[in-house]
RNA sequence: AGAGGAGUGGCAGAGUGGUCGAAUGCGGCGGUCUUGAAAACCGUUGUACCGCAAGGUACCGGGGGUUCGAAUCCCUCCUCCUCUGCCA
């Protein structure tokens, strides 16, 4: 979440970058919360004193236990405890005061970067670079066609086992499938990143620290009897690894890369448009996940940005990278690029990673600090997706068709065993 | 899952009601000595909040309670270890 104190010394930048988000009556949150920091301040002065003062009266008893002069001690006793009535007063107020802060804070998102074009939907993102593609051919097949073609994916019997959105990856789907991910994770390696198997299941606090939680309350899938979430992304457990920890300087940068299952619920975000594979509950991906300095976080995004470009470049799919307007930028985020494969089977760009700064928003709710020498600071948190695999996916099977076969990228050749599928 | 045991500073490990934020050892940092290093010796070494500062407050797994006073007593939750059971 914001810091308090950045709000409070950077005001009218944090009001505007907000506002960018196209958020209303910010001001007066930002006004409200400021006032609540004060009377929070003022409160905890004030117990304060008081907890110093009881203090002092208990040595004071404890003291004249020892030396026997007992003759004072009872009404050193009943100072300390009216003493203790009057904190127990405030501390109930300091507690509200503390969790109304709270509360204004969890429902900021991030302020966006100055880069981040003004916008209300993905209509005003920026495109920023497309590769080269041949022009459509209007006879190319989609791919939840294609998948029926060639047996690689059976819906029908997912939806059996566990409903729509639950696909059955069967055969030489299955798999091309593994080769994506056995691949993505020798690339990410190659790259310097540690490989992580976190677990999949997340408690409330790790949610909440990355900033899933509120946020994405409805989105998650819950085991309600254990208070456990399935992950949406790997970002969250593998971003936890760092909860509360002090990182020394030299230590960096922190690079994991993780394979883990999806599980979105996607909630009122089916429609006719979303059909096959683009758009799943339960889905693979592999997720890049960064800890960097204040002052390197700027070349790490660069650097993840890179690596999911030559990724993508390297299995030959047309591709473009998309700069998040404000409006379709993500809660936690300050600034996101997608990168978007081209299917042409249904003439449309896929969204297959997303690659974002989140500055110390994360940081600060999970008090991850990087140690220089003395100095302390607050980390930046950087992740990406390296990349999601239904899309890629669609995209691989809907540019390689042909009329008997599929084509398989040659980098995954040594992967799969195979250099096509066949009817 | 049942029974028993345990959770203290970076680590090890004392402390079972009163100046305990906490002995001691190791590690870390600074220094003396040395051509340099090691050893030895001296000093220093947790986090957060309030305060311009001096200083104050909180924190001994988490939360709650008893008490003038809790690392220490009580309740509860979590985690780990041992044994039994079950399973991959």
């Amino acid at each position: 979440m914001l810091e308090i104190t950045r709000i409070r010394n950077d005001f009218d930048n944090v009001v505007k970058a907000l506002k960018k988000r196209g958020l209303s009556g910010i001001e007066k949150k930002l006004n409200d919360l400021i006032a609540s920091d004060n009377l929070r301040k003022s409160q905890k002065t004030e117990i304060d004193k008081i907890f110093n003062e009881s203090n002092n009266l208990s040595k004071k008893i404890g003291i004249a236990y020892k030396s026997g002069e007992t003759g004072e001690i009872e009404s050193l006793k009943n100072k300390s405890q009216e003493l203790k009535e009057k904190s127990k007063k405030i501390a109930g107020s300091l507690k509200n005061t503390e969790s109304e802060i709270n509360e204004i804070l969890l429902a900021l998102p991030n302020t966006p970067d100055n880069r981040v074009p003004e916008g209300k939907s993905d209509k005003d993102n920026k495109v920023i670079h497309t590769s080269d593609s041949s022009e459509v051919n209007k006879d190319l097949k989609p791919h939840w066609d294609l998948i029926k073609e060639f047996n690689i994916i059976d819906f029908e019997t997912g939806n059996t086992i566990t409903g729509a959105g639950f696909p059955l990856y069967t055969g030489d789907g299955a798999i091309l499938q593994r080769a994506l991910i056995n691949y993505f994770l020798d690339f990410a390696r190659e790259e310097g990143y540690t490989e992580v198997q976190p677990p999949i299941l997340i408690n409330e606090i790790s949610a909440l620290n990355t900033g899933n939680l509120p946020d994405k309350e409805g989105q998650m899938y819950k085991i309600e009897n254990e208070n456990l979430y399935l992950i949406p992304t790997a970002e969250v457990p593998v971003t936890n690894i760092y909860n509360k920890k002090i990182i020394e300087s030299n230590l960096l940068p922190i690079k994991n890369a993780a394979y883990t299952p999806c599980f979105r619920k996607e909630a009122g975000s089916w429609g006719s448009h979303v059909r096959g594979l683009n758009r799943l509950h339960q889905f693979d991906k592999v997720e890049i996940v960064q800890i960097q300095s204040k002052n390197d976080s700027e070349d790490a995004l660069n650097g993840m940005c890179d690596h999911v470009q030559k990724l993508i470049e390297s299995l030959e799919i047309p591709f473009r990278k998309i700069l998040l307007c404000a409006g379709d930028l993500g809660f936690t985020s300050s600034i996101t690029y997608d990168f978007e494969v081209y299917a042409p089977g249904q003439d449309r760009w896929l969204e297959c990673s997303s690659v974002s700064n989140f500055l110390t928003y994360q940081s600060n709710r999970m008090n991850l600090k990087i140690k220089d020498g003395k100095s302390k600071e607050l980390a930046h948190t950087l992740n990406g997706s390296a990349l999601a695999l239904p899309r890629i996916l669609a995209s691989i099977i809907e540019n390689n068709q042909g009329e008997n076969s599929i084509t398989i990228p040659k980098v995954l050749h040594k992967y799969t065993g195979f250099k096509m599928i066949s009817r």
